[in-house]
RNA sequence: GUGGGUGUAGCCCAGUGGUCAAGGCGCCAGGUUGUGGCCCUGGAGAUCGAGGGUUCGAACCCCUUCACCCACCCCA
């Protein structure tokens, strides 16, 4: 038996009308703060990741899905989706559009070769949104908003918004020497990774889970505490417009985040319950990518949320689906001169708009009832020799059990409701 | 990459060495004349994850392997 690769999972039919939601409301969402949708390719050249992620990230070292294709060139399924948009933003010039260029995607698959546990998948899929061209705070602001109307909209409670700052060329390099200087004394004293990290990306030291490594990054120099002069602005502005609009955040000085192209802003949103992967979504500012991808430079910010995460949260926390009902016929007929009538009656309710199938040929009308009860029917349509004589159809409303003789043509008006 | 747990019909699962592997859900058919949901009856459906070993005999014991789940790590 053939199962699907492991960490990618089936989405059956149960299943989307969770995705549907989620989709519609992050859409409607993105339409309201003018952002506009795009697709990206699901693979890149493998370069564009490997240089805008950072060589060094978790996510380059050991989690691409990295292929030569037949030419010889390497590919790399993309394992997020802030490159790829950037890619396409200077593929196409949109840098003649009015700025910033807000863009979105929908259900935009990612890979990452983990292993799998609940909340994470090797193949997953993100709502993203990305406001290029604008370095100021209210766009950081802006992104963050609607990040939060989603959650908020989809109706999650409790949630946490944990933002931080880690400056930008001017003022980094002053506090990962700062970082450096402090961690240098303990190193003994740290984990294997974190020595690691120590020479090749400091930052990450504050990141560090381990229980033994936890107070050394509690206790550490905080970026926030030695941000330049603009820098510092940018960090102000960004926490007065959250109060303004009424946000909830909190600082957390730790936070970095895994991809080494953000500057400034980062932020993450977390559920109130530990396990299935604490984290929902994520983003930041990325004001030098653009530029290392060979364009102009252009400061921009992003944010990207797992849907598998998203509905998890959304189940754990009790959320109910809004009703999708909908009027549903399903023809059932007796004996052969019915059948026709049947067919011709089901494509004329579809042409009306409505959904209707026949019931299963061959079997009695009471199988077919049973097959109409549990189909998810909200209405029977019976055919048999009676109706046909009479040029009518028996309507069942299976809600009520009522039962009424309608003329064929009638047929889609009694259904529509 | 590391650790723990679990693998018995489509799904949930009972069954820890001995006749045809139990039950529930679901599915199919019936419960007399053309009607669902409840109820009743019957039926189909399992190489007990795979491979090897121990034994007169294994779903049950041992080894190997694979898969899934959970956690670490990291992140969505």
């Amino acid at each position: 038996m053939y199962k699907a690769p492991r960490g990618a999972a089936d989405i059956l039919p149960g299943e989307q009308p969770w995705w549907r939601h989620i989709e519609r409301t992050a859409a409607d969402l993105c339409q309201r703060f003018a952002y506009r949708r795009i697709d990206t390719p699901i693979f890149e050249s493998s370069a564009l990741f490997h240089r805008s992620v950072g060589e060094a990230t978790d996510i380059v070292e050991k989690e691409t899905y990295t292929f030569d294709d037949r030419s010889g060139d390497s590919m790399t399924l993309r394992p997020e989706g802030t490159a790829a948009v950037c890619r396409a933003y200077l593929e196409h010039g949109m840098h003649v559009l009015p700025l910033p260029v807000r863009l979105y995607s929908l259900r935009a698959p990612m890979f990452r070769y983990d292993r799998p546990q609940a909340g994470r998948y090797r193949q997953f899929h993100q709502v993203n949104a990305e406001a290029i061209g604008d370095a100021g705070a209210a766009v950081d602001v802006e992104v963050i908003e609607l990040a939060w109307r989603l959650f908020e909209t989809l109706g999650l409670r409790n949630l946490s918004l944990l933002i931080n700052s880690i400056g930008d060329p001017a003022c980094r390099p002053a506090y990962l020497d700062a970082l450096r200087a402090y961690y240098q004394g303990h190193l003994a004293s740290l984990c294997g990774d974190c020595n690691k990290r120590y020479h090749t990306n400091p930052l990450r030291l504050l990141d560090c889970k381990k229980p033994t490594c936890q107070p050394f990054a509690q206790d550490a120099p905080r970026s926030a505490d030695m941000l330049c002069e603009p820098c510092r602005d940018h960090w102000r502005q960004l926490q007065d417009g959250l109060r303004i609009l009424s946000i909830p955040f909190a600082v957390e000085h730790r936070l970095v985040r895994g991809l080494d192209y953000y500057t400034r802003t980062v932020f993450e949103v977390q559920p109130p319950e530990e396990g299935g992967q604490s984290t929902l979504g994520g983003g930041g500012r990325y004001d030098g990518l653009i530029q290392q991808l060979g364009g102009n430079p252009t400061p921009a910010v992003g944010f990207a949320c797992g849907i598998e995460r998203l509905i998890l949260n959304l189940k754990r926390q009790g959320i109910a689906l809004p009703p999708e009902s909908e009027a549903f016929a399903v023809v059932a007929c007796m004996g052969d001169a019915a059948r026709p009538v049947a067919l011709k009656l089901a494509a004329d309710l579809r042409r009306a708009g409505l959904r209707a199938v026949l019931a299963p040929s061959g079997k009695s009308l009471k199988a077919q009832m049973r097959y109409i009860g549990a189909s998810g029917a909200t209405h029977a349509l019976i055919l048999g020799d009676d109706e046909l004589r009479q040029g009518v159809v028996a309507i069942k409303t299976l809600a009520t059990g009522d039962q009424r003789l309608v003329p064929l043509a009638d047929a889609p008006a009694a259904i529509a409701l």
